[in-house]
DNA sequence: GTGAAAGCGCTAACAC
DNA sequence: GTGTTAGCGCTTTCAC
């Protein structure tokens, strides 16, 4: 039977269809009219021979591409998971493809190693996941060569973005704390990506605007373990009544901990995470936190980028804010 | 300054370092022996000019991608995520890149999309992830144009595969409830890939094993939140004593079920989960569940993968059991 | 509208 | 070892 296996090329599929090769070209990338009568045979010629074209020598010629990349830091922990399935989403409904580059540090030779592969295969464009060091660095590194957009938790100079406004809506879960009737609320920190941390900060402003004292910061890993020491510290010290913890899976260790200790929450101890994981309404008791739109903020990211790729529009900024979720992980203080 | 902000090709170092093309290839690709003269002038000239290769131009001429594919059906859930992860770490340090493609439906058109972007990249191979339905038709469609490696919880015919042999242990997680003192094992499902599923074939040969009724199975969806219900009328039924979940996060789902009718886990009723999900041990009470390597699973499906590209070996299959973890959610019965 | 010719950036094959 | 030649599968001029 011939050529069994081999993969059809275009002039074959112009041999096929009786035309020149530049006529397929035009009816696969709709460039330019063709007759409705070999646009038929051409579209059967390429049924038949179920002829895909080489991705590889389009982008060779036309230089243009449609496949982006992303460059994140861990796939799997939840903000970056469900922000990376939005970016999926919206890519895939633009018919592009996601090319995938995970930088563990900020190491130099990670990063190179990570913004070489992504100039290496001619992407249409990159967005960042800059939710930690790496990314930060990675983007520092990725220069004007392609188009970047730039996902966080805080607005910053430089490439176009899209934010989740953390510190706004840290501030308002503090303020919410307070408004409870607790004199000041503890604060356990994610590892940051810079020196400034949205959640940090806008817990310390609505402290500040309350006259509240801003207590010192517990440092938690991205393990949602290493809140249960901290749990545990925070329940044994009685001026401790309320905490804030950079996301939800550290405040469900931290709540761990405070249970091994004896306390409960929310009557001895109130406790709000950040994030809204699935799994905070089920947790018991069901976590008080703010609800992050990841998928959007891929979504829109991707947006960001498709505009910054087309040139369509000058567009270099998106920016939502958190809703908050009350249930039952925060309560007033017990009186004393 | 000339040619400010353009790529500069291979014959740009060529020139520079005073050597013709092919050798500068030579260095490129270490196919073949250059005196290290002029290995040292083309690199001096790659560095300098920070040339990059045409990952498109090596693809077209060689039919060699250093990219491989992951179909897969949800990016962000755990299991998913972290067997990404594992692929991508694998793949990431014998200088592959990963393309994601996602097929969220069975459908003919999602699955034909998914495997002509797959096809059309030229990839080096592919990675299905067969938890679900969409992959299952998605490796259906792939034929054999391209090494093609399958990942599951079940064994079954066809394309190289790595698995974790749920069946194993959901059989040995089974037994350990029986051995615990309970007349029988409920059990609630996640929505299977295919009409035999490796849980719930394990839970029911324990059950046979031991000569103990087989209740009918729950149908939970893949949201934690579909476990609720079923914990209440689990809860209801005074004939239920112990429960086997299809993953940790049902799992945790019927336990707040279980709690809002009133009752207490593991005093009234046992729970046991599958796949240790990173919460499970921080759960109250922790939950007994057999721990899955997910990542460990990806990274033996890339190898997998690798010897199918290489052919260096015919090895066509890998399998490991989950451990089982037992915490504090199972427990012998309530005398009655 | 359509075809002929050129060439994207690289590696493979073959001389020397 | 090294250079010359050819060509991967497409899109892009440019005639007509």
């Amino acid at each position: 039977m011939g050529r069994a296996g081999k993969h059809p090329t275009i002039s074959d599929v112009a041999e096929r269809a009786g035309v020149s090769v530049p006529t397929v070209s035009r009816v696969l990338t709709g460039a330019a009219r063709v007759s409705p009568a070999k646009r038929e045979q051409v579209e059967a010629a390429i049924a038949e021979l179920r002829f895909r074209p080489s991705a590889a020598a389009r982008v060779l010629v036309s230089r243009k591409s449609r496949t982006i990349g992303v460059i994140t830091g861990n796939t799997s922990r939840y903000g970056y998971a469900e922000t990376i399935r939005g970016i999926e989403i919206a890519a895939r409904a633009e018919g592009y493809t996601v090319m995938i580059t995970v930088v563990e540090s900020p190491d130099e030779d990670e990063v190179d190693r990570a913004v070489s592969a992504t100039l290496t295969h001619a992407l249409a464009g990159v967005v960042v996941l800059k939710f930690d060091p790496p990314g930060v660095a990675a983007l520092q590194r990725l220069g004007d060569e392609l188009p970047v957009v730039a996902l966080s938790g805080t607005r910053e100079a430089g490439v176009p973005q899209a934010v989740l406004d953390e510190a706004a809506a840290a501030e308002e879960l503090t303020d919410h704390l307070l408004g409870l009737g607790h004199a000041t609320v503890h604060h356990v920190r994610v590892p940051p990506s810079r020196r400034v941390d949205g959640r940090t900060t806008g817990w310390k402003r609505a402290l500040r605007k309350a006259h509240a004292p801003v207590p010192p910061v517990f440092d938690a890993t991205w393990d949602p373990r290493s809140g249960v020491a901290i749990g545990r510290a925070l329940a044994a010290d009685p001026d401790v009544t309320a905490v804030f913890c950079g996301n939800d899976e550290i405040a469900m260790g931290v709540m761990r901990g405070v249970a091994e200790a004896g306390k409960r929450v929310p009557e001895d101890l109130s406790v709000a995470g950040f994030d809204d994981h699935p799994l905070a309404e089920l947790w018991s008791p069901p976590l008080t936190t703010a609800q992050q739109d990841f998928a959007g903020l891929g979504g829109r990211g991707f947006g960001l980028l498709l505009q910054a790729i087309d040139g369509t529009s000058d567009r270099r900024y998106s920016s939502e804010r958190p809703k908050l979720v009350f249930r039952e992980s925060t309560a007033a203080p017990k009186r004393r």
